[in-house]
DNA sequence: CACTCGGCAA
DNA sequence: ATATGTGCCGAGTG
């Protein structure tokens, strides 16, 4: 393979700098022979015409591919005309054609292909041992999407470092990818990781006596660091170290071996083969492979170099922690932290321990494997889908640890959470565990403890009541061993900054199910935690029984034509409210929760719009809780939902988002839902993931999400379920419920009930308006059609050269035709009388409306279950 | 003391 | 760029 090194910069990046560089010899891509070019053509004029799910000649598309890329930078005479078909072409694999690799010979058997351009890496999930591989994947590289057969990764700059950090080396990661891939490793990928991990792993981040200390067993690499502005400025020159030279002192360091035990393992002494034997334990495969797991995915940090005595360590500012780590990491020098508790004699441990009956899954024992795996305890990130004991992970770490802890939350309902699961699952009496929340300000007794609170509460910046400040002090005068920070994904990063800062802390783990935000924010929990220890493949948990199997189906549901008339007129924001109104998606969500109700579930709904889960709620006369219900009428509603055979549904908006814990659900139904947000969607289908019955022989959970055809929020939907698509959940779509005509009591099914809907829609737009956003007429009728789709620019700025006259046709012109068409149809079933404008109707909703007002003004206890 | 409300912030 | 929910605090009420 004449592959030449590419640059190391070219590996983490996205498509933008792959195209063909016209430097290159043409045989580097040609393998095949060049037949006759008539017959590429006709391929390649054939191919784009097939629709996308047809099969392809992808031997012709390869040959053209590889045509195209002779004749580029060549001064090519090609009519445009047939530049347009090469770009074509080129649009299903661009410069993705890498059949010139060699394949080894006994490639069949091994499950990597690794992409010598970016890094991405493809694991066949269906090879026998797909499992371990993955384990070795996820320890090296971030997983990018894993639906059933065929799993992507991608190494970056980041997971490498993670690797290091939880023990892997560098040859290591480098041998177990070429014994597991198709192809020899390439070259720039080699050179790549040795690069990326040749720094790492060599400065470590040390709390000592309440002082912090950028420690190195080589000097040199301190002095690099120390030439760095931030880095100097942030030093703490004291009077005993000498103020030029890095100071040397040495550290008691005990053996590793053996020793450490994480409580609840069942062979906690033959910890060594914990991390293969966790995933190997399940399929009966090939046992050198297996052995050459154990040796590298289960390498025990004991190999690591710890032979040098002489650690060399200068102090730096507290307050300027954050920005020496996030210096180090764009030095390449990113610190590991790390807590060697067990020598740590300063502080005083914390008696508790799991108790007996307590016994924790594999997957939680994996991931406490890559925190522990060297006798210490390593700062960083698990991440586990919600009803998978995210809690049990988090109490078993603290209970390793044995020194003081501080838990923090996002709410006061999960604090109050943790405490409990803490006295159920290990043996911390009262004394030892504290809760410090607005309501309650404890401190434990004695010299450890365990205390839990909020993240608001901690990084309070205004005004502090007197006993808050006086349990501040409390919590910043002492050395942590352990802070456990759960739901870490939701956390802003300034705030998450502020309790960084202020707590001092041994070790950090950070709890999450889903690592992914809408913003960039997510990059500065890397260096504000530590890195990504472990992350949980859901269809494997799902296919063994941990969390429930989920059937996951989007309800398309078509607007009515008045309703669209509205959609089209109206501004943006008061879209949302129409779309979610929309007539056919209430008589939808009565059908779906019949269906449901009948076969036994118990269904939550969600609506992030309160103004429509009144509506729906109240239409369809079932309880609903949302921000302003009152505390004691959400704990009587949920009650009744979780006992009471009589309520089988609710309503929720946003607050059952988080900690809302309800095992009874079974399914889950979506009305509106927050624009793009990947992280809530994923969240909700959380919600359902630890349902009770889950273990029943082929139980199913369904998540459904209810779409009003031909609006912003096809767009949205798909956005939002993006993460759940890479997670391996697959998105069936329906178009037709079948017997939802002919239910009894089907809601708004006459024209008059609907329009009677869509006044009083407009109404509430009216009254938003008048509290402050100006009201401006939309745009032209047909100016508005353009919704959910971006055609880019300005129409006449460019031709479309790149486009099909078939996918024009297909975007724009025919799709809005035939919904005219189906509009034209449905309006023939239900105009009996001509097109009325809901002002006919002002007067009549205006009284409806004042009813409406008055209800919400009315505390909101009103649904009560049964209510009629 | 228990409860609730409004203001504020992220 | 928007809407909604949340927690903390102080003040008012019975």
């Amino acid at each position: 393979m004449s592959n030449k090194r590419l640059a190391p910069e070219g590996i983490a990046e996205s498509s933008s700098s792959k195209r063909p560089r016209p430097g290159r010899a043409d045989d580097e891509y040609v393998e095949i022979e060049d037949s006759d070019a008539d017959d590429d053509d006709r391929t390649a004029a054939e191919a784009a015409l097939v629709p996308r799910a047809a099969t392809i000649n992808f031997s012709a598309l390869t040959r053209k591919l590889a045509q195209e890329r002779r004749t580029v930078g060549a001064d090519d005479g090609l009519s445009p005309h047939r530049r347009q078909q090469n770009a074509l072409v080129s649009h299903i694999f661009m410069d993705q054609d890498f059949s010139w690799l060699h394949l080894k010979p006994d490639h069949a058997s091994r499950p990597l292909w690794i992409s010598p351009e970016d890094g991405h890496i493809i694991l066949e999930a269906f090879s026998p041992i797909a499992e371990q591989a993955q384990d070795f994947l996820v320890a090296i590289s971030e997983p990018v999407s894993r639906p059933s057969f065929i799993h992507e990764y991608k190494l970056t700059s980041y997971s490498l470092y993670a690797a290091v950090s939880v023990g892997l080396q560098t040859e290591d990661i480098i041998e177990v990818l070429n014994r597991l891939s198709k192809v020899p490793v390439p070259e720039s990928i080699i050179s790549f990781i040795r690069e990326r991990t040749l720094s790492y792993g060599k400065v470590k981040l040390v709390l000592k006596h309440n002082k912090y200390f950028v420690e190195s067993n080589h000097p040199e690499t301190l002095q690099i660091l120390l030439k760095d502005k931030t880095i100097r400025d942030a030093r703490v020159v004291s009077q005993a170290n000498d103020t030029n030279k890095v100071a040397t002192f040495t550290t008691a360091k005990a053996p590793m071996k053996g020793g450490l035990v994480i409580p609840g393992t069942k062979d906690a002494d033959k910890k060594q083969d914990d991390a293969a034997k966790a995933s190997g334990a399940s399929a009966g495969t090939n046992s050198a492979d297996a052995d050459l797991f154990t040796s590298v995915v289960g390498v025990d940090a004991d190999e690591i170099d710890e032979d040098d005595d002489n650690v060399h360590a200068f102090e730096i500012d507290d307050a300027k922690i954050d920005d020496v780590k996030k210096r180090c990491n764009e030095l390449e020098y990113p610190m590991l932290e790390e807590y060697d508790f067990r020598n740590d004699t300063v502080n005083a441990n914390l008696d508790i321990d799991l108790k007996p009956a307590t016994v924790i899954r594999p997957y939680q024992e994996t991931s406490l494997s890559k925190m522990f795996g060297n006798g210490r305890a390593r700062s960083g990130i698990i991440v586990l889908p919600c009803g998978a004991g995210k809690t049990l992970v988090g109490i078993t770490a603290a209970c390793t640890i044995k020194k003081s802890c501080l838990v923090l939350c996002t709410s006061s309902v999960s604090v109050m959470q943790w405490k409990q699961q803490f006295m159920q699952w290990s043996n911390v009496t009262d004394r030892q565990i504290a809760v410090f929340t607005a309501d309650q300000k404890e401190k434990f007794a004695g010299d450890s403890g365990i205390v839990v609170s909020t993240y608001s509460m901690v990084a309070n910046t205004h005004n502090r009541s007197y006993e808050s400040k006086k349990m501040m002090e409390f919590l910043t005068s002492r050395e942590w061993g352990f802070i456990l920070l759960d739901e870490v994904h939701v956390v802003p990063a300034a705030m998450f900054r502020r309790v960084v800062t202020t707590i001092k802390a041994h070790s950090k783990l950070g709890l999450t199910a889903t690592l992914v935000r809408e913003d960039d924010k997510i990059a500065d929990l890397n260096y504000m935690i530590g890195p990504k220890l472990y992350e949980a493949n859901w269809m494997d948990l799902a296919a063994k029984g941990h969390i429930a199997n989920v059937q996951c189906a989007e309800v398309w549901c078509p607007m009515t034509p008045e309703f669209y008339r509205e959609y089209l007129r109206e501004q943006s924001r008061k879209r949302m409210l129409l779309y979610c109104m929309n007539p056919k998606k209430f008589q939808a969500c009565q059908f779906l929760i019949k269906y449901h109700e009948d076969r036994g579930d118990k269904i939550i709904v969600f609506s992030d719009n309160v103004f429509a889960l009144e509506a729906y709620a109240k239409k369809l006369r079932k309880p609903y809780i949302h921000g302003a219900t009152g505390q004691v009428e959400r704990m009587r509603i949920l009650q009744h939902f979780q006992h009471s055979p009589e309520v089988n549904t609710i309503f929720l908006s946003k607050v059952g988002d988080t900690s809302i814990d309800l095992p009874e659900a079974t399914c889950l139904i979506q009305i509106s839902s927050h624009f793009g947000s990947r992280r809530q969607e994923a969240q909700r289908l959380g919600r359902i993931l630890r349902a009770k019955r889950r273990n029943d022989e082929g139980f199913n959970a369904f998540f459904y999400s209810l779409v009003s055809k031909d609006t912003q929020e096809m767009f949205y939907s798909t956005k939002r379920q993006q993460f759940l698509i890479d997670q391996g959940y697959a998105f069936k779509v329906i178009t037709h419920l079948d017997g939802l005509e002919s239910m009894p009591d089907l809601v708004y099914k006459s024209r008059d009930e609907q329009i009677e809907l869509i006044s009083s829609v407009l109404l509430a737009n009216e009254k938003d308006a008048e509290l402050g956003t100006d009201v401006k007429a939309g745009e032209g009728d047909l100016a508005g059609t353009v919704t959910s789709l971006d055609f880019g620019g300005p129409k006449g700025k460019t031709p479309a050269a790149q486009r099909t006259m078939g996918s024009l046709t297909a975007l724009s012109g025919a799709q809005h035709m035939s919904y005219i068409e189906q509009n034209k149809s449905a309006n023939k079933k239900l105009a009996k009388e001509p097109a009325s404008r809901h002002k006919l109707f002002a007067k009549r909703d205006r009284d409806v409306a004042a009813a409406k007002k008055e209800a919400r003004g009315r505390p909101a206890g009103r649904a009560r279950p049964g209510d009629k």
